[in-house]
DNA sequence: CTATTGACGACAT
DNA sequence: CATGTCGCCAATA
């Protein structure tokens, strides 16, 4: 049924989760599955993005609030955040703790 | 099984 | 503050 590991599975999940207007970071994706030092492993997960129309991957984000990176770019991802009510300043969120979704 | 890669994190310089 | 290096994990060749 799923090409996807059980890890992989655990990622989406937790990144289809996320509300709009909010993001996350990596790092507590990982901690929500299990691995928090796996945060590359999540990284890699995104990355392959088997379901990406179902996938909110651009609410993911890094530790520091940049975004790290984007499949279709990181123009698309500034912009959709943008777009969801995030503020984004030279590649960076504004507000950034306040706009992240924690556990 | 080993080596390489990758949308990362923390620390050192 | 910017860059570099190490550590961590999973997938893939």
């Amino acid at each position: 049924m799923s090409n996807l590991t059980k890890f992989e599975k655990e990622v989406l999940e937790e990144v289809k989760k996320i509300p709009t207007g909010k993001v996350i970071i990596y790092q507590d994706v990982a901690k929500k599955i299990g691995n928090p030092k796996a945060v590359r492993a999540v990284g890699n997960a995104l990355n392959k993005n088997p379901n990406a129309p179902n996938i909110p991957c651009h609410r993911v984000v890094r530790s520091d609030g940049s975004m790290g990176g984007y499949k279709g770019g990181f123009k698309k991802k500034i912009a959709l955040l943008k777009k969801e009510g995030i503020k984004i300043k030279q590649g960076k969120i504004v507000n950034f703790t306040n706009a992240t979704f924690k556990l």
